[in-house]
This record gives C-alpha cells, structure tokens and sequence, in this order.
DNA sequence: AGCGCATATGTTATAACATATCAATACGAG
DNA sequence: CTCGTATTGATATGTTATAACATATGCGCT
C-alpha cells in the first residue's frame, strides 16, 4: 500500500478518479451521493491535508450550498458511513479516503505543522488488538491509528 | 502486559499505589505535583473511565480548586506531559495511565457505551507504522492507537 | 394522480471542548 | 534578597459538535 500524500502525483487525475469511484460505489450500494455531499468530497479531494469541518462549510457557504454546522456535518457523516472519508481524530478533522473499495483499516501519517495527512496501511492493528480484546470479552467496531509528527517539507523549513 | 480496566481489582490500593508512584516520579524529574494536579490525577485513577476536562473541572470546582476551564487543561497537560494520563482522542477526553513508569505506547479498548477504558500494549505500532515513515521520511513523535466498541457488560446490557 | 413513508435539508439554538491573554503570586537558584 | 521561572487567578473568546424541530424531496404503492 502507498503512503500517498508526501509524494508528488497527477492530482487533478486522482480527484476525478476518485469521484468517480466514489460515484459507483454509491450506486452499487443505494446511497445518494447529493450535491452537498459530493461537493464536500470534492473539497476534502482537492486537498491531502484534514480539512476541520467549519473549514469545509467555509467553502460550501461561499457556493450557495449552506451555511449553518449542520450542512458540513451532515455531510462528513454520510461520507465517513460511506467510506469515502476519515476522521483524524487527532486534529478533529477529516480527509478524503484515496483508495476507496477495499475494507479498510487505515493508519495514518499526519503532519502536525501543515496537517498533510498520508494513508498508510493500518492492518495489522486489528490482529495484535484482536488479542488483547479477546482476552477481555470485548469487541472491536472500529480502529484509529494515527502518527503525528512532521513531513519532510516542514523538517526542512525547521 | 494487562488489559487491567474490564477485570475486578482491588481499587483503592490501584488508586494509592498509582498516586505514590507518581510522587516519586514527579520528585526524580523535578515536577512539581501540585495540589490542584494531584487532585486532577486522583480523580481520574478513582475511575477507569475516560472523563471529559469539564468532567474533571465539576470535580474541582466543588472542592474550591478552581472553577474556570484554564484549571482543568492546565492540570491535564501537565500531567499529560509528564505520562501520567493519556487523552483519549476519539472521545476528547482523557484517562489516569496505570502502568507508570516504562516510556510506553499505548494502545486502548474503548468503550463506547460506558467510556470505561482498558490499556493494552500498543508497542507493536512504531514498528510497523516506522516502517511507512521511513519510506517517505516522516519523523514520527506520537502515536495513537484506540479500538472502540462495546465492553462485556455492555454487550450484555444490549 | 394521490398517498404514505423514508431520507434529506433548512434553521435556530446551544452544548461541549479548548485556548489566548494578562495580572498576580509563589518558588527556587544564585 | 532579588531575579527569573513556574504556577495560579480571572475574563473572554475561539473552535468543534449536536439537539431539536420544521420543511421539502424522492419513491414505491394503490
């Protein structure tokens, strides 16, 4: 798996194709991609980093599309149900998913000075979690991973 | 290591053992364990649940440790710094650790009904998540590993 | 077409989490 | 004792997230 996000890439491709992936996976699965939500999709594409929620209604207020925190969180929620984004926990922000399909476990790579976010493989995590929660009588629903640190850029910018 | 925080224990040694070792960490390292601080961590070994800081801030405040949110964060990040607690990110709020003293990742089982809390060994993450930051050149300095879900008593209740 | 149900949006308000700033005080090293 | 640093007190504000309720839209069914 790559760790997309730190390497340079044809953007504008990986947008668009990621949209239209997105768009058959809604289809495939009887969820309604509207144009908020597609909208906000295309916001968090456009960008590797985490985008903060009210970041996003910033952009989608500008286009007509609403204006009050409910919009831009209504939105997130559908699309981090579909799989189509993340939230990154540790800087309460969200970041579109760039290898959409898979069911995934994902671990991240996040700058803590410019909040570019990489994917990483994350599927080992439920494995040696797996052991601990077994022991107890636990279970699992979901898993979040996340390194901060810095990206190469911003160690040499420091 | 233990899954300690989902098995019955006895609370009240946990608790003074948890504080004493923290006296003499706090006194090898120069820090200074403060009142409002050793109140702050006290409260929240007498749970295994994860308390939001205006949890902990309704505690203190009652006690006339101070009643504005700057207390509480104050309190948290110093003891946060110092390894005493770790915050749990998935649900903004944060947990005295129970195994002081080893430089540790940690990795939790967190429930999402009751916000009780289990530390397991998170150890195995810089391995495999270095492994990723190495080919990109991202310098890790944190890592958050948290599962959630629902504890045995929970799954019951349901 | 008209009805009924589920899903999605619009809108207001507020809850919950977190920090900036500046003044006052306590503490320890020299 | 005095200087510098760490801590506390206090006010205000910034940021993230949801509750609650009204309205509208899409869609299958008769």
């Amino acid at each position: 798996m790559s760790t997309l996000g730190f390497h340079d890439h044809d953007h504008d491709a990986c947008v668009s194709e990621a949209i239209r992936r997105a768009e058959s996976h809604c289809e495939d699965n009887g969820l309604r991609l509207t144009p908020v939500r597609r909208r906000a999709l295309e916001v968090l594409l456009e960008e590797h980093r985490a985008l903060g929620a009210y970041d996003l209604l910033a952009v989608l207020a500008e286009e007509g599309l609403g204006k009050q925190p409910p919009v831009a969180y209504r939105a997130l929620d559908f699309l981090v149900k579909a799989g189509l984004v993340h939230k990154i926990e540790a800087l309460n922000a969200f970041i579109a998913c760039v290898h959409l399909g898979s069911d995934h476990a994902p671990a991240f790579l996040i700058c803590r000075n410019c909040r570019l976010v990489a994917e990483a493989d994350g599927s080992q995590t439920p494995v040696f979690m797996g052991e601990a929660a077994r022991d107890t009588g636990f279970v699992i629903e979901h898993t979040v991973v996340e390194a901060t640190g810095l990206c190469p850029a911003c160690q040499d910018a420091a």
